[in-house]
DNA sequence: GATGAATGAGAGTTCATTCAT
DNA sequence: CATGAATGAACTCTCATTCAT
């Protein structure tokens, strides 16, 4: 399931500068593992065995096995916020998107792109959120305020401009939100292809569904 | 996590006729059970606990764990592709939906009810489909031919009038079960609320997203 | 593997006259399938299946599992010493065998054919002598004095008539038994055939052997 | 029941160079749990105890139950065909015995050693066999064609002296077999003992029961 | 009596974790 | 540090036995 793109997430996380070889070895088996059996049914010497490390060695490097699905799910709740949206002192900044579909295409097409380079581990993290309290509300707790403010400021001015319908705030972004959450979870389930052609569709779709 | 109502479920694929009062406690203390941890984390003894009934009772009738995880995910398979669709002997019958609208609400608001009725079995369901390739298998092979058969000619029929974008079925399709997957998903993961306002607004945002 | 006389033993016990039909057919049943897969891999469901009975049954007619497999072992501990060499009030009566091949015949043949006869049942009787102390003792117990007084009155006559080697009678049975023994493995493991001709020429070898 | 030379059984088998000191002592406690109570009755919980280990021990190198009668088991069908008769590469060789006492004092005097120095063993494979048709059928494939041949080739120069009686080979084996079969058997289920005398005197008897 | 659902002790087995080497 | 043998708690599952019906 690894397509060799996984360790950029780690890579921007600057979580790789502080992990020697073997831990990184130990990381990539983990997430192929996980990804193949989910967390509970992977056992530390199989990934042991993957990585060509001793189990032990495991232990030394992440503490437990908790741990090391830790490292591998705390950079998806670093990144899963796109930082387009939250890397702007924004007040400061003219606004980003003029038209309807330059902020629907900004908030969908870098979120699914990530999804892909990032399957598994974002398949290890969604079972992980559906189960466990804890990761849940880190995950909010990690919810950008610079985020939420940015889109909001995005979406009163496409309203100003009669370019979008005018529901709530919230409401227009759980229809995005949804959208993307069921594209992911058909890519995971059913690894149905995600061709660009098929991303503009649904951007265009998502366009026409909130245009004014 | 139970709403009173997830029985219907087994009570519809008449499962529980074969069981006695003892087995439908197990059952539904291991919906409970499930739902809250996931099946690999849920032990047996606390799922004979909670339906407070001895452990050994538990093999008497599902055999396994695993067949007793299969009697919970069985109707799942079976009603996840609505009846409304594939109840016709259709070629006999007139079309059924004259307007994008109804055509679109059809389909989602009967399967978002459903979701509704149903979050904790369908949460199990959802992570037994994550990494269950013989799941994910059986559930192609319950796929409806009838149910793909009607949506087609309904599909085809709004074509015709000019109702719907020209895009593929399965194209058209794809966007319509994203969307419910997404809503799925946010329910499932964050408790999401659903109202009657906001799954009407989600049905409008799809009917507008695919009108000529 | 039952042939049909295995109850036989039981009828010669009398232990059939106080047993309803329901009880035969558990004994029968019991008998199958402990010689099929030993008593400790037997479960009581199995055998109440075959004999077309409910469980509990078992248990009102038998007390224990361990008591359906006494009713098995007990007749074999009361049948295994030959009734030939047992049912005269011996001092009144003349000897019975004026020659080698009569004695080591009488001994011999008829325990083969007890063998052909309870094979199954004899099955269980050795796995049971090999790992229960308590069915060793039994054994010895029922031994009969007059078994033993018998043999060594023929055997001390054959001596005394050079009929037979002058070796301590306890050292000669042993060498009888010890044939009697090893026929009775090759059958219950190899399934060796156990043709008249060959009955004929194991004795006819024990004769030869055993003769000044 | 353990004599101590139980282990040269498994050092020839090269099967103790793989093993840790406390596998060896697991080993040899499930020799002896197993002599007696027999497999199905022994606990996996036992054997640790006795040999001082934790349970889980026993599956790291056994895997399973039963992967340990299996360790057991093995060498006995690997060495219960003498070595002495199959290590010759025949036909270059001069036959080996001119008499038949040497042919039968061979073929008895060393496998009677072999049931005394490991007793326990072989009582455990006994009884394995009983039950065990994989078992069975795995001696008969360890059955070296080489023995059957030399021994053919030695009967048939006997014959051709006239030293034997003139039955088949298949004949004559069988009757060496019932009395080393029946010794075994006397000597498991109620510890004869096998003085030198009475060894002598078994092989004196087939000696004579043989000769022409 | 007859039934078989229910029981629960105890079985074999797994596996994260420790730690002597 | 690195190893992997050893640990033992916790797991799933079996089955003789009981007992309400």
């Amino acid at each position: 399931m690894l397509n060799g793109t996984e360790l950029k997430l780690f890579a921007d996380a600057n979580v790789l500068n502080a992990m020697t070889d073997k831990q990184v070895k130990i990381l990539l088996a983990a997430i192929e593992v996980f990804a193949e059996k989910g967390y509970a049914n992977a056992s530390t010497k199989e990934i042991a065995t993957k990585a060509g490390v001793s189990e032990g060695n495991i232990f030394s490097k992440f503490k437990n096995k908790r741990g090391l699905l830790n490292a591998i799910i705390e950079p998806v709740i670093n990144s899963i916020f796109p930082a387009v949206l939250t890397e702007f002192k924004t007040d400061q900044l003219p606004l980003q998107f003029v038209t309807l579909h330059a902020f629907v295409d900004s908030l969908v097409r870098d979120r699914i792109q990530f999804l892909k380079d990032n399957a598994a581990v974002l398949k290890i993290f969604v079972s992980e959120v559906l189960y466990n309290e804890t990761v849940r509300k880190e995950l909010l707790t990690k919810f950008p305020p610079l985020y939420w403010h940015n889109i909001n400021k995005n979406l009163n001015q496409l309203k100003d401009n009669h370019l979008i319908v005018n529901w709530e705030n919230l409401e227009i972004l759980k229809i995005i939100w949804s959208v993307v959450g069921g594209v992911i979870i058909g890519y995971l389930l059913f690894n149905q292809p995600l061709e660009q052609r098929e991303i503009t569709h649904i951007i265009d779709a998502l366009v026409k569904s909130l245009a004014r």
